[in-house]
DNA sequence: GATTGCCATTATGTATGCAAAATCGTATAT
DNA sequence: ATATACGATTTTGCATACATAATGGCAATC
């Protein structure tokens, strides 16, 4: 059963990358039983490698794991999705702190010719675009907190929400609300202010959890 | 092989709580190569269950995982070790807030009863004691966030440092400076005081950070 | 008719076997 | 003497096989 796909990385890693690409899209559903040996026949491999791309996903929390009955699609209730967003805009704010507070000159000069360039984004109206650099905007910042613990976190958490996300920037008008919010931010960065910094981020990111709503089924987007 | 020392959990989970206890005990040493041959043996399993644990354990960042290349103790570096106790300073401080906006009154009272507690641990000057009830006290105001995802982030995080920091308590007058400065966070959290409470969680766990001093090995204590 | 207990089926957890990649030692060539 | 290449050994990754717990259906009983 040779695959060759990519060297240097294993069988599990690239299951989990595709069950969780699966899961992200929709296709399995919050609830779904996981069974190993249907996955196994799927991805055309054993269970060895699918019983331990299970596990790291569950590591994620994009899965529950438990012992003797198997997994599932992780059943994310709404409370949790609040906590989650809750957690995520603390650790954006947190970070964007951290940035004005610790950014060299150059990541400063960085953050603000991506606020530029997404200014022309904005300007075209190209959602993709803006989608895209949007990750990259609040990675940017994530990075210049200089901690690759927050770092790390954030980023996970980002990637864990995305499917409850995906439909946002494809509501009128709001890119250049975003964009606009993000401008405070990276105006407080660039002036070195930590607190205002963090309320910036923080209003930006609760502005997020609430256009999403209340809970709902997340956004079926194809991959 | 049947050694049914916890029904309900499975070998994989008691191997890596086994695992991860030898590490942490300084038995399994930074740097070494953990061989799933070796592990197996060593507790009578075969390699399977060893795997399993394994990749568990690398997920909490407790061991690094190679693709063919094995597993072997994480060797945590002196800057990683910065970020870990930086990020832990924020997260503790963000529950802080979170707790002084959002506890309810039950759990205001009970903080305060612990610390009362702690006050007469201080006073009889047992170390110990004041260690295990130094957990208690952090893991309230987590709790008292009302968010479990920046909970468990703030449990992790302990648990990493836990090694870094057993020798703490041990240093003279420790435990009246800590008890003081959780004073101080109380106070801001029964008075509902949002920034204070941050404030003072920050400021009680950058001492933290300070006491341990630059990285040196971890603390030998036995398990 | 509902409930409970038993048995067949299914799926998970673990052990073992095998193939490929990495590591280490040795020998050879420069 | 150093570096490189080759081969043996070790170890990981995956597949397969087996044992045990969980699940579901059926029947017997209240």
């Amino acid at each position: 059963m040779r695959q060759a796909k990519f060297e240097g990385s294993t069988q599990s890693d690239r299951l989990a990358e595709a069950i969780a690409e699966t899961v992200l899209s929709g296709e399995f559903q919050p609830g779904l039983r996981l069974d190993e040996g249907m996955l196994a026949e799927r991805y055309g491999v054993s269970r060895t490698p699918v019983r331990e791309a299970l596990r790291q996903l569950a590591s994620t929390g994009l899965i529950d794991v438990k012992p003797r009955r198997g997994a599932t699609v992780a059943n994310v209730t709404s409370s949790q999705l609040e906590m989650m967003f809750g957690a995520m805009a603390e650790i954006e704010a947190t970070c964007a702190r951290l940035a004005a507070m610790g950014m060299t000159p150059i990541e400063r000069r960085r953050l603000q010719g991506l606020q530029e360039t997404m200014e022309a984004i904005v300007l075209r109206d190209d959602r993709d675009a803006y989608a895209a650099a949007n990750i990259n905007f609040h990675t940017q910042i994530y990075l210049g907190a200089h901690n690759e613990i927050l770092s790390d976190f954030a980023t996970a958490l980002r990637r864990r929400l995305a499917p409850f996300r995906r439909a946002q920037f494809r509501t009128e008008g709001r890119s250049s609300r975003s964009h606009a919010e993000h401008a405070a931010v990276v105006k407080a960065i660039v002036a070195c202010d930590a607190s205002a910094a963090h309320a910036a981020m923080f209003h930006h990111m609760s502005l997020v959890e609430d256009s999403f709503g209340q809970l709902g089924a997340p956004s079926r987007a194809t991959a």
